[in-house]
DNA sequence: TATATTTTTGGGAACATTCCCAAAATACTG
DNA sequence: CAGTATTTTGGGAATGTTCCCAAAAATATA
């Protein structure tokens, strides 16, 4: 009685009707008399009755839960990701899971094995700094389950993906730079296993090339996104015989700590020397100066890749071709980069 | 073939064993011969077995998955909440599934419906400032479904709750500004819905009265959390004939809309208004100038709440007695209250 | 009124697993 | 070696739902 949970079958014994007709009733099948459905609906409203989600799962085989895994959620951008790509999903009739790798290859590979335990329909995915081996990912595409990658994109594996136009938006940020008159332009550049880095590093190299400036690779750090190695590399960079004139971060935490290593030394922004970042986070608006930064649309980010991932799921028996999303990119010119 | 997936029977079948066997030689059960758990085991890695836990959650009446509601993530503080609970419980072999309300009575409703379709264990959850009606919370009781409250906490329900001491921290906040020399000391506070808008609210209250500062009604002002009404408020405050010497702020967000506002007047901080937050954002100490401010224990809010729901679901039979967790804050002085 | 047609209902199987009880196989005891 | 105790295995029920097919009831047609 107490921990009892109400059934179609309760209903069905109560009303003197047989499952099939309360499950008819409760679905909204047409073959099934108007006063019947009435007393159906009635009484399952009284008892508060909640369809068992479980055993209609393990029936069909779907669960109607797509799991979301992201690297991070402290930085407001895989947040609002994850809002954008939610809301397109719950339209759908889709519950999300969402799991944080928090960086961690070993992380990412136990929730990779949670989300196919929860038997999840499909996965949208960022993955971490250090995967360089996707073996994990290809567990999903073997059992048909359709995965999404978004941000951070991964050329090993042919599935839908979600990208901004990483290699334009750090072309236009450092064409700005050298507009602004400066020359010796560094680039504190993430991590060489993340497929943005890259392009945001190719992007930086053809926009001083294309300007004859030529590039200096003791200007170009690569680094592991951890904010206190910014603040030594910031430094290591200050402290060269010939120090920058601006510096190009990789996102805005990394632009924002370098600001505040800049401020501390007492330089002068931008006049002595610029920063850019990239994302737009929303402190970036906040801090003094405020930063110039090169914006991507998050959320729709968000949305493109559950909206990818949708059309993955319409197709009943055969997948449709994976498709590739690149997103625009626009610069914010704020005081970091222009008095 | 194709989409069919490895079960326990395809497994019995090739080794000529029941499916009884099988289930016992994969759960580890004692009574089965060393060499057919061997030959099972190896089977399964083989095949790549994964057992389905939508079938045994369907016997069990047990999902192992807890369900966390909180009413919007775009502020640090929910997504520093849910890291710390979504670690407690991983450890004690809990899945989570997140939820958010976006501050909206409807939305949290129709949340409240999915995980009760999805058959959690148990919630954690933080409700909507428009919530003044939790019936939709009291169907978990009645289910036996364990539900915790933290931040957002409601006397209503008899549950376990989390908090952090809201009254101490605010009464502190208030007589750092007062022992700094002001007087006439504004609080923007939040909607009288939320208990921890009602407890800062009595916190500064008795701050002032206790030191012989009467309470301005004029200087108090209620708002609903959006913040382009921070900004309407704060001028309205700044143009009061007798204008504030101080605001002491709900929380981070009013406090840097309201720094904004008055910056962009030209009024200098702290000389002419001092301003105090509550939560201590990251963005707090990135601001200029500093913004002063009551730290919370964020992620231990959520370690807490997930260990007073782990305690509840700890208990066979009966519920234990709901337990109140109160964290302690902390004031954090920065430029926004002292030169 | 009898028959044909349509609407409405009921009874099982199926989904993957666990658990209980009984049966079979093995080991132990006198 | 028979009898008993123990280990190991198998069979079936149960979990809550949907879906298919057949049965029953209601309605239409001749």
């Amino acid at each position: 009685m107490k921990n009892h949970q109400i059934t179609i079958i309760d209903i069905a014994n109560t009303l003197n009707l047989s499952k099939s007709t309360v499950s008819r009733a409760l679905t909204g099948h047409p073959n099934v008399k108007l006063k019947t459905r009435e007393r159906v609906l009635e009484l399952a409203a009284e008892l508060d009755y909640q369809r068992n989600q479980l055993a209609i799962s393990l029936l069909t085989n779907r669960t109607q839960t797509i799991g979301i895994m992201v690297p991070e959620f402290l930085s407001s951008f895989f947040p609002k990701v994850i809002i954008g790509a939610q809301d397109v999903l719950a339209q759908a009739g889709y519950n999300v899971v969402i799991c944080h790798s928090n960086e961690s290859y070993e992380t990412e590979i136990s929730n990779t094995k949670l989300l196919l335990a929860s038997r999840v329909d499909g996965i949208l995915v960022s993955h971490t700094k250090e995967t360089r081996n996707f073996e994990h990912f290809k567990i999903f595409e073997r059992k048909g389950i359709p995965v999404v990658f978004f941000n951070r994109i991964v050329d090993e594996m042919s599935v839908s993906k979600v990208a901004v136009d990483d290699y334009e938006g750090a072309y236009q940020a450092v064409e700005h730079l050298i507009k602004t008159g400066k020359r010796r332009i560094a680039h504190l550049a993430g991590p060489d296993s993340l497929q943005n880095s890259r392009s945001r590093l190719n992007g930086y190299r053809d926009a001083l090339t294309n300007h004859q400036i030529p590039i200096d690779p003791s200007l170009i750090i690569s680094y592991d996104l951890t904010l206190d190695k910014a603040n030594i590399y910031v430094n290591h960079l200050l402290n060269l015989p010939q120090p920058p004139d601006a510096l190009f971060a990789i996102n805005d935490p990394t632009a924002i700590e370098a600001l505040k290593v800049i401020k501390s030394r007492g330089l002068r922004i931008p006049e002595e020397i610029a920063i850019v970042g990239f994302s737009d986070d929303p402190i970036s608006a906040l801090i003094e100066p405020g930063l110039t930064t090169v914006s991507q649309p998050v959320d729709e980010i968000g949305r493109q890749a559950a909206r990818l991932l949708l059309n993955q799921l319409a197709a009943e028996d055969e997948r449709p071709e994976p498709e590739l999303v690149v997103l625009p990119t626009r610069l914010i010119v704020r005081g970091s980069t222009m008095a």
